[in-house]
RNA sequence: GGGCGGCUAGCUCAGUCGGGAGAGCGCCAGCUUGACAUGCUGGAGGUCGUAGGUUCGAUCCCUGCGCCGCCCA
């Protein structure tokens, strides 16, 4: 066995034999209970990131406990098309070979895509196997192939059949790059310093005729209305103005007409509650075709809607040349120039706001009135609500589960709708007659007339749409599967938290409408990770750290007990390499720890012997009890926090630290209890962090004597019942003990080993020997001196040196009289002695005798 | 503007059903210790963001404030 533990050398191999062993592949028709997983499907846009592997990590301590403790366990993998993000991948790639998707056509556009898929697909099953994720990829689907098509059509058309899905021209959020809609959770606010413009728009005369644009002044009348916007090109499409009904200085305009400057257009004066009197000069211009709001004023006061904007971005003003065709920002300095010369700008100001932008693509979005599918949500939401109220998904941590209840208190139908070249089809249909229908089958002709020439919506579907029936898709519905019965549904989903609305609520109502169950039991949210500088890692900052690299210097083990570690963190998490490189070395100590051990075993140890134990045995079985305990109810609890931590501790400050240190001489002459408990030890061990760090413990684990299946099919550990508080106090002192003689040992600059301790205080004899070997001194029954008085335990030590005894007594002698003085004050308070429990007065007093006692022994300075 | 989270050692983070402040890394000093220098031994380092309140007692509970981050509008 090498001296040292080499991540790369452990890792090669094993999951090949996981995987030919067949231990992750699913068998629906196990007697055992039932616990399934669906991987949130990464997108094909690239390699994974140290997002999807702090995700799968933590999926892969519940599959591995799961299968440890009976149950049979489906962990299914698969891919996302991510249509927008992926053409957006493709058409980069496109731009850098010097053309465009529009170049080369529909067909060798979709070629590229097929090819790209194939590839990353490939990437992404390598780098699981990499880090052990125990995925049955037999299973492996993915959102677009042939039985996901039938699944994303059937829901479709099951919702179209219930009138819940309606096409309309509505404001959406556009991009003007992607050309496509996106919905209002893929919008990324920015802060943008613009201007903000302040224009007069004159208000008409009360009679009929049209006045000229550049109205002066005229009598006592009012002449004009000032607006403010930081989109003035968006003014060529205005049809109203807006102000709030309780705005006394406009009140005498409502029901009258303002003049759209550089247009000439009348606008009604309109009043509506949604104006804000306070921004600006409270009046409001209203362009219901380039604003959500301006929409909904527009819709309460029956304005027109006109749009002045190519879905490219270019303005579409044919009755205006002069701006007509030119982008956006172009025709708004063209417009600023003409409202100046106009005399129609007050005033131009910087102004600090907030700007939508494209998720995918960063490109400023326009809110654009276009031709969109909407999903109704209103009956959805309510279910989710009603389920929720039932507690029949529980969140960890619970307070994500307001996240949810929030969105969808304040639910707005669901734009599914894009306009792309990758995804799935709207499944609807218009024939020659005009007849319009939806369909799960490709038809040949139309269900009404009989007619052929069938029109398919040009537009795909939101990818969400398809991902929202990942729990149930990916087992085979729309089909009565065995797996759909067996493992429908799921028993849990891993998710990081921006998804929350845009995946998990969404899966959540579509199990809850369309398999009549909610997907899945608990939602366990994973912390985020950022780079160091706490930000989100940025490929393009080069902030992004590749997992494969992290796997190749610290091995899949120390990244997974890292995320395991840190990634319930109650918020963000800075990605700090030593803490990785730390469990790394811990993989080198349980190496060695076992190594040691091995050492001395010529056979199989006999089991652990009900009789006959050395009190460090019963020690270290005591421990080991609690920590089995600890680490199951943490798993249990969802804060793998504490079970990483428990074992850690445990492996290294206790079985290191101690135990091996101290029965190293009983391991030597062959003690049979000693080979037996060490043995065991690890034994269990090793199963308790299999979850966590499945190779290394796979590996250490065949090396241990007598015949071993693999780890992830031997039972979970249990207690043994051997909890033995006598013996842990017992321990404790020696602990104490030995500490007391080393630090006083540093503190007199005495040498490594030798001197004479005394011990004032009843100790097992068989702990005395064993103390006086840790501590590298001789025990003596008279009092050495002159000698060191210890603090923690009654004894006094006496180095080879001679002198820093005063020194080294008068540091302790400081640290316990500040000590003792506070113990004094809190007793000394009449009403801590009459409402505090009688527990904790004890615990105090008990430490006011100890203080005292140790003082005493040392003496006045 | 509304909501949520964070603020604990130099750094990254645990923790506390309210009762002697922890880990890893880093730092200082010393060690070829019969498993491990990916190690061993000892040590230094914190008014637990801030101001109040409740309490015998607050890092923990309550209120206000500040800064950082996220979500929603």
């Amino acid at each position: 066995m090498a001296t040292a533990y080499d991540p790369g050398a452990v890792e090669a191999g094993w999951y090949a034999r996981w995987e030919e062993a067949g231990l992750f592949r699913a068998d629906p028709r196990s007697p055992k209970a039932k616990y399934s997983i669906a991987l949130p499907p990464p997108n094909v846009t690239g390699e994974l990131h140290m997002g999807h592997a702090v995700n799968a990590a933590l999926q892969d301590v519940w599959a591995r406990y799961r299968r440890m403790t009976g149950y049979e366990v489906l962990w299914l993998p698969g891919t996302d098309h991510a249509a927008i993000a992926t053409q957006n991948v493709i058409e980069r790639q496109l731009a850098q070979e010097g053309t465009t998707k529009e170049q080369i056509g529909r067909e060798a556009f979709q070629a590229r895509v097929e090819r790209w898929y194939q590839e990353v697909g490939q990437t992404i099953i390598s780098q699981f196997r990499e880090l052990g994720a125990s995925l049955d990829f037999s299973r492996t689907r993915f959102t677009m192939d042939e039985g996901y098509v039938r699944a994303v059509r059937t829901a479709f058309v099951h919702y179209y059949e219930k009138g819940w899905l309606y096409r309309g021209p509505r404001i959406v959020n556009w991009c003007p790059r992607c050309q496509s809609a996106i919905s209002d959770l893929e919008v990324e606010w920015c802060e943008h310093t613009d201007v903000l413009y302040s224009i007069r728009y004159p208000v008409a005369s009360a009679g009929p005729t049209v006045t000229t644009a550049d109205a002066e002044p005229r009598g006592e009348e009012e002449p004009w209305l000032v607006i403010a916007t930081v989109r003035p090109e968006t003014m060529l499409a205005d049809t109203g103005v807006a102000v709030h009904p309780g705005d006394e200085r406009y009140r005498h305009l409502v029901g009258r007409q303002a003049l759209l400057p550089l247009v000439g257009r009348r606008l009604p004066i309109v009043a509506d509650e949604a104006v804000e009197p306070e921004f600006g000069t409270g009046a409001l211009k209203v362009t219901p075709g380039h604003d959500p709001l301006d929409w909904e004023i527009g819709r309460r006061h029956g304005l027109a809607v006109v749009s002045a904007m190519h879905p490219d971005g270019r303005m579409n003003v044919p009755d205006l040349p002069e701006y007509d065709g030119r982008p956006a920002l172009e025709a708004r300095e063209l417009v600023v120039r003409d409202l100046r010369a106009g005399g129609y700008l007050v005033d131009a100001r910087p102004y600090v706001h907030q700007v939508g932008h494209c998720d995918r693509c960063g490109t400023v979005l326009e809110p654009m009135v276009s031709e969109q599918w909407w999903l109704r949500m209103d009956e959805l939401a309510r279910r989710c609500q009603e389920a929720s109220a039932r507690g029949e998904v529980r969140w960890h941590p619970p307070r994500f589960e307001r996240t949810y209840l929030d969105w969808l208190a304040g639910i707005r139908d669901w734009c599914v709708s894009r306009q792309l070249w990758l995804g799935h089809r709207i499944p609807v249909y218009t024939c020659g007659n005009d007849h319009v229908f939806a369909s799960v089958e490709e038809p040949e002709r139309c269900p009404t007339c009989g007619d052929g020439m069938l029109a398919q919506d040009p537009d795909v579907l939101d990818t969400w749409f398809s991902s929202a029936l990942w729990p149930f898709a990916t087992l085979g519905w729309p089909a009565d599967t065995e797996d759909l019965r067996s493992f429908y549904p799921t028993a849990l989903n891993v998710t990081a938290r921006d998804i929350i609305n845009l995946w998990v609520t969404r899966m959540i109502f579509s199990g809850l409408e369309l398999m009549g169950e909610v997907p899945f039991r608990d939602v366990m949210i994973n912390a985020t990770i950022q780079a160091p500088d706490g930000r989100r890692m940025s490929k393009s900052l080069g902030t992004g750290v590749d997992p494969r690299e992290i796997v190749r210097r610290y091995g899949a083990d120390a990244l997974r007990a890292w995320a395991s570690q840190v990634a319930m963190s109650s918020q963000d998490v800075r990605y700090d390499e030593s803490r990785i490189e730390g469990f790394r070395r811990f993989a080198n100590k349980l190496w060695n720890a076992t190594r040691r051990v091995l050492a001395d075993l010529e056979e199989v140890p006999p089991p652990v012997p009900e009789a006959g134990l050395g009190l460090m045995d019963r020690w270290i079985l005591s421990r080991l009890d609690r920590t089995v305990a600890s680490v199951t109810e943490h798993i249990e609890d969802f804060t793998f926090t504490g079970s990483v931590s428990a074992i850690y501790d445990f492996v290294w400050h206790e079985f290191c630290d101690w135990y091996l240190e101290a029965v190293k001489p009983r391991l030597r002459v062959g003690d049979p209890a000693a080979r037996a408990v060490a043995t065991h030890v690890l034994d269990v061990v090793l199963r308790l962090l299999h979850p966590f760090m499945p190779f290394v413990t796979e590996e250490l684990w065949h090396r241990l004597p007598g015949t071993r299946d693999f780890l992830v099919r031997v039972p979970w550990p249990a207690p043994l019942g051997r909890q033995d508080p006598a013996a842990e106090a017992a321990v404790e002192r020696l602990i104490a003990l030995v500490e007391d003689v080393r630090r006083a040992r540093q503190a007199a600059g005495a040498p490594r080993r030798g001197g004479r301790l005394l011990l004032e205080e009843a100790l097992e004899p068989e702990l005395a020997a064993l103390a006086a070997e840790l501590a590298a001194v001789e025990l003596v029954e008279t009092a050495p001196e002159p000698g060191i008085v210890l603090s923690q335990f009654a004894g006094r030590v006496a180095f080879p040196v001679h002198g820093p005894e005063e020194s080294v007594h008068r540091t302790t002698r400081r640290r316990l009289e500040q000590e003792l003085g506070r113990v004094r004050a809190r007793l000394a308070n009449p009403e801590f002695l009459e409402r505090a429990p009688s527990s904790v007065v004890e615990k105090e007093r008990g430490r006011l005798a100890e203080l005292e006692a140790a003082l005493e022994r040392i003496g006045p300075a």
